[in-house]
DNA sequence: CTATGTGAACAGCTTCACAGCG
DNA sequence: CGCTGTGAAGCTGTTCACATAG
């Protein structure tokens, strides 16, 4: 019954896929999705696919398949997006304003309901979001947190603050950051860090494609 | 003697941010550093520093350590980023713009030499880019790739829109495309692709926000 | 007959522990 | 003696293959 054993952290990333493919099936109205489809539209092995949902739970129908809409339903569920989560946003540069035009967020259930910026010039700057946001400044972070029950927080600063940033976040009760900064955070087991440094992934693709000469 | 064995990708991973890293050791003049600090430094064992670097060669000195110039020299070669390479970018929304004005690409030997976009009424604006870039229409695209000898391309365009690019690009000569759309990219196997999904990300910290509770 | 769920076999990555070099 | 480089051991994640359900 999907209690907390030990699930591959690759698994619950792979979770994250099946949910945008399996909205792409219920797009186009298909009911039902086996493994092997599921699989093969994301380029994995059907084995792999109903591993990976059986570490959560028995959510499949031999001889049919899953059921596109419950799928959804109880993946949303285990990745807790099943309710719309507030988040907040420190760094209104390039980088940050980008984010919060960006509308995959919202389209997951995610609401930026805050945006803090260090630089005093930006304070009070409206910036378009849900509903225009005002730039605040970090110091009243903590008292939104509690306002909103925000629990998670988009870090995009550069990287010479982004540790001031982070202890200034987990100090405000955030316990999740997205870190945008090419840095690693040092943070308390308290606060998950996933971090997302755009030119390592441009180092990736460029040993690839050399190595493939 | 660093042949083209069969090295695990997390170790090509790793390898960036090792870079990264090290740079942040040579900014303080440090002459060398040993593999327990540098480990400790991103949160991984001596054990593996080591065996990461051999899977390319010998560059350490026992007793010593690494030296720390020497090595970033001996990785950038590695990445294939040791000279500077040109690169372009398909989709001029907000995600694209901020994308060019992140500084973090130049800095690592990425240079955006031009920019496309679907739209007929972006063609011929001008972005902040090295030089002022001229957005121009995909048409022009393998041209450019020829003239420039372009061979890497990120792509931040809808979801919908982007399986057309990436076979534009693909056509034009591209050989490793960095993805932003949230979609599974079909590719010849002459073509390399790294994706970033950033909704995945936020998904994965609310799984382990909410797990920890 | 189709497609899931799962123990068992397998593969790949990481850690260990130590020989060897400066 | 300090620290690297590396076979061997250990562990984690993936694939296989089949019993089982509809």
């Amino acid at each position: 019954m999907g209690r907390a054993e030990h699930i591959p952290v690759p698994a619950v990333k792979r979770l994250s896929l099946y949910l945008r493919q399996l909205e792409a099936f219920r797009a186009v109205d298909r009911k039902t999705v086996s493994s092997r489809e599921l699989g093969a539209s994301l380029g994995l092995s059907d084995a792999q696919v109903r591993k990976d949902f059986a570490y959560f739970g028995q959510f499949g129908h031999p001889g049919i398949g899953y059921r596109v809409p419950e799928l959804i339903q109880r993946v949303r569920q285990i990745l807790g997006t099943d309710k719309t989560s507030n988040v907040l946003l420190v760094g209104a540069g390039n980088l940050g304003r980008a984010l919060l035009a960006y509308r995959g967020f919202t389209r997951r259930g995610f609401q930026v309901k805050a945006v803090f910026d260090a630089d005093p010039g930006k304070i009070g700057q409206s910036v378009a979001g849900d509903g225009g946001l005002i730039i605040q400044p970090v110091s009243e972070m903590r008292e939104k947190v509690r306002k909103e029950s925000i629990r998670t927080g988009i870090l995009a600063v550069p990287a010479d603050a982004a540790q001031a940033v982070a202890d200034a976040m987990t100090a405000a009760g955030i316990r999740g950051i997205l870190n945008f900064a090419p840095t690693m955070l040092r943070v308390g087991p308290e606060v998950s860090v996933s971090s997302v440094d755009l030119a390592v992934h441009l180092e990736q693709l460029s040993f690839q494609v050399g190595a493939s000469m």
